[in-house]
DNA sequence: ACAATGGTCC
DNA sequence: ACTCGGACCATTGTA
């Protein structure tokens, strides 16, 4: 499907998705029964902080509601906001059995009475407690690890985590800094964390042949500032904070099918504003405006799209008489071959760091009893790889699996990888 | 046991 | 009316 991409510069290994996924497969094993160094103490005691506050949060709610009530019950919840509370619900989502009370709802209602504050901030560290802090340490095993285990089966090729996912592990804000100081490296090594930059992007760019976007990865440039010049119409210098943040979500948007109305949700805006962005977009992008236009046509036709190493995903959706169904069987036309193959890029990089890892010796006689320290994979999440290495050999270790990474295929554009070293994961991603 | 709701990540 | 792709997991409430 996506052979004529050859005379564009681009060099696909000769090698299918389903090879790439049997190879693998054995480095997804060496990485479960590697697993990551957890620090206990790091958890238990973010734990105790947080129930101390939820705690406090609790008896917050309760007087503001004038009643007590389970808070995680999302029925009672909205029994007592619209019914007893009878805050407006006006431009509020429902759900299948009333109004819906997810955090991006109660957000609009903040000036409306003095619950909503104390609920989002309950909702927020609760779901951290029951989540991670309280069920995390109790899948350390003897080895004061945690052993994840790895997938494959998803609809679009990407891994999978579970038991526990490691892949969701939280990332925004301070808390989820303390609770990934929590991931360690042992005694005298370095955790590696070594992430593509913006890969889906470059690897739309490159399946669309979009011009504009392929100069901007050539050159260099950032491409949501980019993208904000060219939405906004100002000069690239001139462009705020907030404009690269809007074109940002804008061109994540891109990669998902986005609507107006989804657009307009995420930055807060009207509707009619949010087209606007998009026309202005697709006028810039002719090449992402004609890649959607083939991907809807290809699942079409042939009811399946492909990734760049040959994965088709069947979309039966797109043939639904439900328009909502076949709408969003357009949006897995248009996303899946970009999310497949940042999968497989990520795959292959894996297959080749593992040969190349293991062609490194045990840096140390170890110590009686203890194992010898030597670098090796131990985490995948998407677009980032983490391992574990040697603190002596943390420099070369870090050069070589953004090498290793960086040249795992040849696009039509460069990869870039992003990689840092340290004590821990928090520490890993500066 | 299962569906619905909500929330975390990329 | 509905609206952003792909996952996993906790809790509630019903069957």
């Amino acid at each position: 499907m996506w052979s004529h991409l050859r005379e564009k510069g681009v060099k696909i290994p000769n090698i299918s998705a389903g090879e790439i996924d049997r190879q693998v497969e054995p480095v997804l094993r060496a990485m479960e029964n590697a697993g990551i160094l957890i620090d206990r103490k790091v958890l238990s005691e973010l734990q105790r902080r947080l129930e101390i506050r939820i705690s406090k949060l609790e008896k917050e709610i309760y007087k503001a509601a004038g009643e007590k009530f389970n808070i995680n019950s999302p029925s009672q919840m909205a029994e007592l906001l619209f019914k007893k509370l009878k805050l407006p619900i006006f431009d509020l989502k429902k759900t299948k059995s009333g109004i819906s009370t997810a955090a991006p709802e109660l957000s609009k209602l903040k000036s409306k009475h003095k619950i909503i504050e104390p609920v989002l901030e309950y909702r927020e560290l609760s779901k951290l407690v029951s989540t991670y802090l309280k069920p995390l340490p109790a899948l350390v095993t003897k080895d004061g690890r945690i052993h994840t285990t790895y997938g494959q089966e998803t609809s679009t090729g990407r891994m999978t985590s579970k038991n526990p996912n490691l892949q969701n592990i939280p990332i925004k804000g301070e808390l989820g800094d303390e609770i990934r100081k929590a991931f360690i490296a042992p005694e005298r090594m370095v955790l590696i964390s070594a992430d593509y930059s913006q890969i889906e992007l470059r690897i739309v760019a490159c399946l669309a042949q979009d011009e504009v976007m392929l100069k901007a990865f050539e050159s260099g440039v950032d491409i949501h500032s980019k993208t904000a010049s060219e939405i906004f119409g100002v000069p690239a210098d001139k462009v705020t904070k907030e404009q690269r943040r809007a074109a940002k979500t804008v061109n994540f948007g891109v990669l998902y099918g986005q609507t107006s109305y989804g657009l307009s949700q995420a930055l807060g805006i009207n509707r009619q504003d949010a087209q606007n962005y998009i026309d202005k977009y697709f006028d810039v992008h002719t090449g992402i405006a004609r890649y959607v236009k083939n991907m809807r046509a290809k699942a079409d036709k042939d009811g399946y799209v492909e990734t760049l190493f040959g994965f088709r995903r069947n979309i039966a959706e797109l043939k639904s008489e439900n328009w909502q169904t076949a709408n969003a069987g357009e949006r897995m036309a248009i996303n899946t071959p970009v999310q497949g193959t940042a999968a497989e890029i990520l795959k292959l990089a894996m297959i080749e760091l593992d040969k190349e890892i293991n062609r490194r010796p045990t840096t140390d006689d170890p110590p009686t009893g203890e194992a010898g320290r030597r670098p090796r994979l131990i985490l995948t999440v998407h677009d980032e790889l983490v391992a574990e290495a040697p603190e002596e050999d943390a420099e070369s270790v870090s050069k070589m699996i953004k090498e290793v990474m960086e040249g795992a295929v040849k696009l039509c554009v460069p990869l870039e990888v992003e990689v840092a070293y340290g004590k821990n994961w928090l520490e890993a991603k500066h």
